[in-house]
Formats: structure tokens, sequence, C-alpha cells
DNA sequence: CGGGATATGCTAAGAAAATAGCAGCTCCCT
DNA sequence: AGGGAGCTGCTATTTTCTTAGCATATCCCG
């Protein structure tokens, strides 16, 4: 229940995609992510912020900070996928992966392999 | 080729999320959807500026406006997933569709066969 | 060991977002 | 027909976001 997706600003989420994506990043490498990159300075001031809003923390790396996700990407990802499951599948799993089975780049063999071996195992689990 | 994935502010981003899940929505509507719903006033600021952005357009529905997305849901959703693989799983949309089959609900039989079938599908078109 | 490069902390100001208020139009019901 | 309910258009205000600037500390290399 606790859940309590905290509404980020524009450049807060972008900032914490950057994070998400490398897992773990510096203000200089944040801020050669960010699309329209603004001042170092500003950066820094939203990572700032955002520690003290509770989304990410840091580890002193020699004289820098290195800014980690507090939620770790496990359940950020379930979140997110939920959230667009929920706003553009009508909250149906199975669209969402036809979707991707399309959409996305062309899997190779192995991965289609790897597909076929977990829906039978889910097969197996839900009898 | 750019997906100029405009970027929408929180509360934009909110209303266009509503938009989707209903696929069309009047003011009272998206106001009702609305987490920490604001007056109504605001609502409607908010979609004429999304009007005016190109996000939105409306048709007239008797006395009151109905508005529907400009781009539509397809694009859009192959957009979100595009950019939740990106950012949660190191591009890689099978690992996407891993974390769905074991995180969203539990798929029942028909699904899963419909998922194997497409599988399939995509196996085909590979070779 | 001295200096440049790179960091951080803090703060102030400019820009953008979010909200609310008011006037006027339209529909609908009694 | 009269009047309330529900909408829209526009605008003004407040709040939040976003940015940049400056002072100070630390690291590292020649």
């Amino acid at each position: 229940m606790p859940e309590a997706v905290v509404q980020l600003s524009r450049r807060e989420r972008q900032i914490m995609d950057v994070i998400y994506r490398r897992g773990r990043a510096t203000a200089a490498e944040v801020l050669e992510d960010l699309p329209d990159p603004p001042g170092y300075s500003s950066v820094r001031a939203l990572l700032r912020l955002l520690e003290e809003k509770g989304h990410v923390r840091h580890e002193q790396d020699g004289p820098r900070y290195v800014f980690l996700p507090i939620v770790n990407r496990e359940r950020a990802r379930k979140s997110a996928l939920k959230h667009v499951v929920r706003t553009f599948f009508d909250g149906s799993a199975t669209d969402a992966v036809a979707a991707l089975l399309d959409g996305e780049g062309k899997l190779d063999s192995s991965e289609l392999d790897r597909l076929s071996a977990m829906i039978d195992e889910a097969r197996r689990e839900g009898r």
C-alpha cells in the first residue's frame, strides 16, 4: 500500500531516468546524459533536491559523489511497467508483451527460446 | 527518426495519462481521475495548453469538449514501452517480457497460448 | 609543493507551471 | 419562458522549478 508515487518534475524525472539507466552516476555523468543539458550547477542543485526528497542517496568516491537510487531497480522496474500497462494496455500484460514482441528490435532465436521456457514455466505454475 | 519526446510537465503528464487510459475524456472526467485534484479551472487551463502544444485535440459533444490524444495509442504505447525498456532493462525487451510474466497478475492459460503463438510467429519471421 | 581542474554548499533570481477567479454562453428542466 | 447547472474563454496570481553564480574544499600532476 505504501507506494507513495511521488510526482517528480520534468528535470527530476530526467535525472532519475539517467540514474536508473546507469545504475549509479556522478553529477558530471548525469549532465552528460541529460537532454538540453543545463549548467553543471543546475544538475547539482537538482541532485541535492532529489536527495532531500529521498529519491537518491550518494556515496563518496574520492572527491566526488556518486548518486544511487533509493528504490532499487527491481521495484522501480515493476512500478514503471505497471504504470505503462495500466495506462496504455488497459491493464493487460499480455497485450503489452505482444507490443514488445513486435515493437522492439528483433529478438534472436535464443531469446525466443528463453521466452518460450518462461511461458512453459508459467503454465506449470498456473495449473 | 527522432521521437521528439516532448517533455511534459508533471500535471500535463498526469492529464495525458488519464486521456490515454480513457481514450477520450472531458475536463470533468480528467479532473475526476487526477491525483490531488486541483480546481476545475486548472484542469481546463492545462487542457487548453496541451491543445495548443499539439498533444490533444477536442471534439464538441453538445455543450462540452471531449479531448483526444493526437498521437494515437498505438504509437504512444510503443514509445512508452521503448522508454521503459531503455531505462530499466538495459534495452532488453526480453528482460522486460520476463518481468511482465512474473510481475503482473497471473495470466490464464488462454493468454499463455496466445503468447506462445506470438513467439512462434516471431520465430518464423525471424529466420 | 603549488596551481589548475574538478568538487561541493549555498543562495538568489529568472522562467515556467499550476491554480484560481470572473464573465458570458448553452443546455435542460419545471 | 425563467433559472439553475454546467461549460468555456481569458487573465491574474501564486507557487514551484530551473538555472546560474560565487565561495570554498579537495585532488592530482608537473
